[in-house]
DNA sequence: TTAAGTGCAAAGGCTTTGCAGCATA
DNA sequence: TATGCTGCAAAGCCTTTGCACTTAA
């Protein structure tokens, strides 16, 4: 069976190119978050014919559609994900730049409670935490 | 009484300039955010003289110093507030690009949470909810 | 076949930096 | 007076765009 996304791009009266095809698989296999910079280079050591505007402009149209998510961490790097079903949360370590994904009840408690409270209508919620992780940590002491 | 941002840059063997205290005044009295740009802008328009290079400088050692906060809200805007002793959050409207605080302790619990169970030591978090607000939601009717 | 997509190169923003002159303490 | 700071202008990035060529359906 073929990826939702693909599906979605098809339906939609867009074109299924090579270059679109690779950058959603990549984007949807890597286990690690990729900025427009990253997918180029892995697109291009995957021997494909693309150039950066095409990754952002595929970038532009996948969010669009709704099939990416676009995710600011801290300074100035923006990384792109394939929507998931299930709202989950990032957690970055300073020390070492991993990031660590988790989901939590609290967020649809907090969005419901905004709703109620303040007539506020979420539509994205984006929790980001900063600290260090356990090995990082170990290696400060 | 002065700012306790001021003495922080005194005591911190920096010089405290005509820029830098006009910046750090119009960051902590504003009630809006604002990015470079705004800041700079403002700056100018209260007389100053200063250039867009003395205003990313003075962010980044403010930053640096611990005395605003970088805040990365969607898109490309880096927005900066004076430090609040108190954790709170964003809430964005995409209707009229209002930026509205909150607080919560949820926040707090889930920061002990993820100590506890992932032993990530987390030093810093950013909750950020886009939506529709009221206003933004009654106008759409 | 033809509308849509791509690559290239140039342009646009925002941010950073080297350097000479200026200002705070 | 001596660092440290500023302004200017140039350079560096990242991202977007115009245009001619290519390609999926």
């Amino acid at each position: 069976m073929r990826m939702r996304s693909i599906r979605n791009l098809e339906t939609q009266g867009h074109l299924l190119t090579s270059q679109r095809r690779l950058l959603l698989s990549l984007i949807s296999n890597s286990g690690e978050h990729m900025d427009a910079r990253e997918l180029y280079q892995r697109a291009l050591s995957n021997g494909a014919s693309i150039s950066m505007a095409t990754v952002y402009r595929c970038l532009h149209l996948f969010k669009e559609l709704g099939l990416v998510d676009e995710i600011w961490l801290g300074q100035t790097r923006c990384f792109y994900e394939i929507k998931q079903p299930a709202q989950h949360q990032h957690l970055v370590c300073r020390g070492c730049g991993k990031v660590i994904e988790f989901e939590s009840p609290l967020i649809s408690k907090l969005t419901n409670k905004l709703q109620r409270e303040k007539g506020f209508n979420v539509t994205n919620a984006k929790l980001h935490f900063e600290g260090y992780c356990q090995q990082c940590q170990d290696k400060a002491n």
